[in-house]
Formats: structure tokens, sequence, C-alpha cells
RNA sequence: CGCGGGGUGGAGCAGCUCGGUAGCUCGUCGGGCUCAUAACCCGAAGGUCGUAGGUUCAAAUCCUUCCCCCGCAACCA
């Protein structure tokens, strides 16, 4: 067989939270798929990288007050660690705010432009007047038209499952800001995808299992609908070539993250890149992604490279989610574990082997059970594998120097290794590991009985029967050598170490050829098993994290309803005594007629008078303002604006809008007195 | 009737494409062994395969009804 040439990619975890136990069921699934490629001989490259963009990672860092560049360089160092913690064994983990994912997403959208793909469209959204900001779906809650029920999502009510639109809903707030949002309209760009509809239609049932095509059936039967791919400012993303103030939408740029990381590890390692995305490139290209997202990578994502002359995906591998216990995972019950506690308190690969036990090519989702979770992992990897190793070393290290002997003494054994190894590897090929850890676990089986039915602790006790004692050890040393090969792809680190105690190179190929005549080392033991209390701890840990993270965020869960923003993070007397405040009086204050919000406004701070314009227009008329005394930060850098210099900024209370207050002070005040 | 997936002994799963009266692992009970990380081996109990009906000589396996669970329902990442 020729040696294939493949490029994988795991979907990429998005940028504003921690890596949990559902996102590791897919990167242990591909790092499996990668390492066994790689075990029988193929050339494979792994890319991964965190998908950065979009309106939560910008609200996210703002809450956390920090520019989204920070929060997504943490999120991304912790990301990082917990794939590592795992073995995720990826050629280049990138991110999509990188240079060459803007250049390729802004080449892909110029190329699909001139193609006529893209088109324009004004559509009316909902828009938060408080930060200025139009408000996807997800931010908007209010009253559900249909049954009442508060503080329902903008798109359906989870009390009486209704579906309608934002623009529906019953005293609407913005979750961001509380304000209630306004109807505004926007020019949007749109990716014609109706286009290619028939060839999408027949190409899914060429990437897709039967069912997952099945599931496409329903979207083609309602007809494709034209992509909406622009966002308006304020958007953490690309800027959308010749449209100011226009970001691709996240999904555009995310898959397209998969060919910039690869682009990235390309130019670090001299590979040449073309090679797998040109059109009519034959290296093979595979996705392993979650149900959730099968609509953008076999509808969107083929549409786009198609339209744009790139090759396409050769294979969209779908996964099910996890539950915990046979249910969802909980924060409450401590069922959503993150990666990272999981990591602290239990081995990656104790993980990796119960995955890979349950993980068949289908899209299912699949259980954790933690109970069955310790009882698998201790039976099967340390009592029946490993144990045949920990049994039949003692003999050979003790009675024949650790060396292997010349024979083994049960041919028919030998064989149903042998003939279980091309059906193994066949299993991993249709990523069918459940079965080929079946199938593994039974010549675990039969090798332990092999061992019991010729009880070589009972030869041992005569040195007459040395040579078959040799033969039977040699036997099931060598079992164990097939059987840790053949579990080479889910378990790395047993793998590595068992090439250490026998001594050789393990080859995935020829797992069930025999060592003969060969010296091992002595058994150190390879896996640890699982201590039902680190479980526990694991557990009672995510629930931890549960009541830290809702101290973290007072009452902006608790009470959606309310109109507070939530406290920016603490500081010190010395952060604020960087602050100048001081009294002033506003000695003059007219309408800037080009100004949508601001008014101009002359303040005496006894010291001096300053022009300052505030954005007070909405609820204060110049008049009522003259004579009044404000407090005014007097150390702010002068901003040079539109309408000409402003020397610092008028105090006022809430959240724009309506909803301004300026802060007064006693009119005894002197002008220029410091606020401390 | 919105769509897709699923419901098999206490737990987790296989079998269902190509129908012939149910299999694996764990757990339980009894026994054996003592080389091994209380691991290993043998035996037993326990299910009529969500429900109701149909096709058939024969159904977990094909068809239909209903019930239950999970997910999706497109701009939400």
């Amino acid at each position: 067989m020729s040696k294939r040439s493949m490029l994988v990619t795991s979907a990429l975890p998005y940028a504003n939270g921690p890596i949990h136990l559902g996102h590791m069921l897919e990167h242990i699934q591909s790092d499996i798929f990668v390492r066994f490629e790689r075990a029988i001989g193929n050339e494979v490259y792994y890319v991964c990288a965190d998908d950065c963009h979009g309106t939560p990672v910008m609200i996210k860092a703002q809450s956390q007050g920090k520019t989204p560049e920070q929060l997504i360089e943490e999120v991304g160092i912790s990301h990082r660690a917990d794939m590592q913690g795992f073995l995720i064994n990826y050629d280049n983990y990138y991110r999509t705010h990188s240079p060459e994912n803007q250049k390729f997403s802004q080449e892909i959208y110029l190329k699909l432009r001139e193609r006529g793909y893209i088109f324009t469209k004004t559509i009316s959204q909902l828009y938060d007047p408080v930060k200025n900001m139009f408000l996807p779906d997800r931010f908007v809650k209010g009253t559900c038209p249909r049954c009442g029920a508060k503080d329902q999502y903008g798109d359906n009510c989870e009390v009486c499952s209704a579906t309608y639109n934002p623009t529906d809903l019953k005293d609407a707030y913005s979750t961001v800001s509380g304000a209630k949002p306004v109807l505004k309209e926007s020019e949007h760009y749109f990716f014609d995808l109706p286009k290619f509809a028939d060839f999408l239609h027949g190409y899914v049932k060429t990437v897709l299992p039967p069912e997952m095509a099945n599931k496409l059936e329903e979207w083609f039967a309602q007809g494709l609908k034209p992509w909406d791919l622009s966002r308006d400012a304020p958007y953490f993303g690309f800027p959308i070539p010749d449209a100011p103030n226009k970001f691709f939408y996240v999904w555009l740029d995310a898959p397209i993250g998969y060919m910039a990381s690869f682009k990235n590890f390309c130019d670090k390692q001299g590979i040449d890149f073309d090679v797998f995305w040109k059109q009519d490139s034959d290296k093979e290209l595979y996705h392993f992604i979650g149900k959730d997202i099968l609509y953008f990578h076999s509808l969107f994502w083929p549409a786009t490279l198609k339209g744009s002359d790139h090759r396409l995906p050769s294979k969209i591998f779908v996964h099910g989610y996890v539950t915990v216990n046979g249910a969802k995972m909980s924060k409450s019950k401590g069922t959503f574990i993150k990666a990272a506690t999981y990591l602290k308190h239990l081995q990656p690969e104790c993980l990796r082997y119960y995955f890979a036990s349950k993980l068949t090519a289908q899209a299912v989702d699949l259980d954790l059970s933690l109970d069955d979770f310790v009882a698998k992992v201790n039976s099967d990897i340390v009592g029946k594998v490993v144990n045949l190793a920990s049994r039949s070393a003692g003999f050979i290290v003790k009675r024949f120097d650790g060396m292997l002997g010349s024979t083994i003494c049960d041919e028919d054994l030998a064989c149903k290794f042998t003939e279980a190894a091309p059906l193994i590897t066949a299993a991993y090929e249709e990523r069918n590991y459940a079965e080929a850890v079946r199938l593994t676990m039974t010549l675990a089986d039969e090798a332990n009985r092999f061992v019991d039915s010729h009880a070589p602790w009972v030869l041992a006790k005569d040195e007459a029967n040395n040579d078959l004692l040799q033969a039977v050890c040699t036997q099931a040393i060598n079992c164990f050598k097939a059987l840790i090969t053949f579990l080479s792809p889910i378990l790395p680190q047993v793998y590595a170490a068992s090439q250490e105690f026998l001594n050789d190179k393990l080859d995935f190929n020829s797992a069930a050829q025999a060592l003969l005549n060969h010296q091992i080392n002595k058994f150190k033991p390879l896996f640890a098993r699982i201590d039902p209390k680190d479980v526990a701890a694991m557990v009672e840990e995510s629930k931890q994290d549960l009541k830290e993270a809702q101290s973290a965020k007072p009452q902006k869960e608790a009470t959606p309803s309310s109109e507070y923003v939530p406290l920016a993070p603490e500081i010190t007397i010395d952060d604020f005594i960087k602050l100048d405040l001081r009294v002033a009086q506003i000695i003059a204050a007219e309408q800037v007629p080009e100004a949508r919000k601001l008014l101009r406004l002359q303040l005496d701070l006894g010291f001096e008078q300053r022009q300052v314009f505030a954005g007070i227009k909405s609820v204060y008329k110049p008049e009522e303002l003259i004579g009044r005394k404000v407090i005014v930060a007097a150390n702010l850098k002068p901003r040079q604006m539109k309408f000409g210099l402003s020397q610092g900024m008028v105090l006022a209370a809430g959240e724009g809008g309506q909803d301004i207050f300026l802060l007064s002070v006693d009119n005894k005040a002197p002008l220029g007195s410091k606020v401390h």
C-alpha cells in the first residue's frame, strides 16, 4: 500500500472559556486517528487553533477589563496546556486572530466578490443604545410573547418552546447593558449560498455518513438562504475590505483558521502549503467536528472553498456530545468538568482509553459514567493488559537474566493475534475505536487464560521445566507487546514506557510478530489504577468552580433583569489617586450642530478655563447648564475631536441614552478644588 | 404529526445493513489459583431486547402505532 498523505483538524475551541471534557472527546478522537495513521506509516499533519473572534469574546474581555487580545492570549495559553496535558499531539496550535488568517480571509472574500457571490442588503436589527452595538440574538432577553415567561432568549422560549424573532419579545433588554434595545438599520454583506445548493446537495453525500446527510436534507428541502457574513463595529474580527466599520462574522474566518494554522506551520517547516490546498490536491483533508457545527462545516465552508478555487474536505467526521452519568454536563452536579480540573486528579490516558472504548464512527452521544469509567480502566488496562507483563516479567528477569526464549509454545494463540491485527487496523481506520478496543481486550482475555492454563508458577518449581517456563513467559510477554502496540494510538505514554521495558521499538505494523532471544528490562508498574477517591475529588472541585463563578459575577445571572452593570475589577488606592478630579463651573454651553450627542462646554477651573465636549445632548439643554458646578476629570489627556479639542471629561452617572445624570457638588465648593 | 439519533439483564455497551428464539465488560453470588498493581481462571444467578400491533414457519433484527430520552430547528458561538 502506498503511503498516504493527509491533513487532519479538530474543531477550533472558542476563546471565551476553558476547555472541558466535551472538547476533549473530539481532540482525543482526532489525536487517536492521527497517531494511528502515523503508526501505520502515513504522513499526517495535524493542526488546530483557538477561535478568537466574535461578540462573546469582545464582551467577556470588556467585563474583565481587558482587551480582546489580552483575553485570547491568556485563554490560548490555558488551552494549549490542557491539550498538551491530554497528550494531544498537534503539529501546530494557532489562533484565528493572526496575520495569516486575515490574509486568507480577505483573499477568499475578494475572490468570492469577484465571482459575484457577494451582495449587500440593508437589514434592521436590535441595537443596544448604551453600548452602541448591534445585539446578536443571544444577547437579547425579554418576556415571551406567547406564554409570558420572563427572561427568555431572543429566538425561542424555554418554557413554552415558542419560536419568534427578538423583536417580538415584550420588555426586551440587552443582556450586555440592561438597556432597552432599539431597531436600527444597517447594510450587511451576504454570501450567496443558494447558488451552491446543487453542488452542496451532491457533495455532502460524499463526505458525511448517511445519517448526517439525512439531517442536512431538511435544510436543503427548506432551501438554503444567503449567509450574512458581515458584522458592524464594534466587533472583534477582521475588517472587510472596502467596507468601513464592517467586520467578518466569526464563522467566516473560523474554518479558514484551519488553513492559517497549517500555513503558519508550513512556513516554519518549509512544507509546501499549496500542495494541500490547491483545487486539485490529491492530499487528504479530514475535519473532526461535533454535531453542533455540522451546518457550518458541511455547507458554508465547502461553499466558500469551492467559490474561491480551493480544494474541498475529503471527509467530515462528526461526533456526538459527552454526557456524564447519563445526563448533560451540569455545573451544580459537578459534572461540568474542566480539562484542567480533570488533569489535577487523574491521568490523561484514563480518559483517552475510556472515550476510545466507546467511540464509534456514529455521531451518537457518549456517556461518561464515572463508576463505569473507574471499573473499565482499572479492569482493562491494569487487570488485563499490563498485568500480563507484570505476571510474566518476574520469571524472565529472575530465571533467565531477562532473556526472552527462542520459541513460544502455543501457535494457535499466536495465530489469533496475527489474525486480529488487520481487523484492529481496519477498526481504527473506520474510527470504530470501540471495536478496536473490544478486539484487543478479547485477545487480552485469551492471553490471560493461556497463562493460567500453563501455570508458570507451578512450572517454576521444577528446574526440569525451564524451557517450557521460558516459552510460556516469552509468549505472555509477546502477547503484552502486541496488545500495548495495538493500543498505542490511545495510550501513548504506556506505549513509550513499554518500549523502555521491552527494550525495543514497537511497530504497529508488526505488532503480532514475536520478539525472541531478546533482552528485556526489569518490569516497573506501567499504569496506576484509578482511585475512586480521585474521581470524587474531581467532582467536588468542579462544584467548587461553580460556586466561585457565581460569587465572581454576583447578580448578572441571578437577576438578569437588573439594570446594573457588572463591577469593574478591583483597583488599589494608587490607581485611584492617579485620577485628578476637580470642581469646575460651566460658564458657557452650546449646541454642536453636526454632533449627535455632544454639547460644547466652557469650564472654569479657577486656575484656568477649558473647553470640554460632553455627550449629554440627549438630556440637557445648554441654557440650563450655565452656572452649574460639575466635577471634571482634569488630568485626562486632551482629545482632538472632530469639532475641536476636548480638555477633560465631565462626570455623569447613568448608562447613556436618556440615562445621564451630571454629578453635582455643594455650591460652596471653590472652583478648582480637588476631589478625594 | 418539524427534523435527526437513541431506548437490549443492576451499570456501560455489542448484535439489527444480509431475520432463525441474546452476547461482551463491569458488578453480584459460589469456587479455584497465588505468578501479578486484591490482579488472574472456572462456574452461577439475572434480560424475551421501551410500548402496542403487523409481516413471517421464525423478529432484538423488517413494517406501522404510541411513550420516553438526547440533540438540532440557520446567523447562536
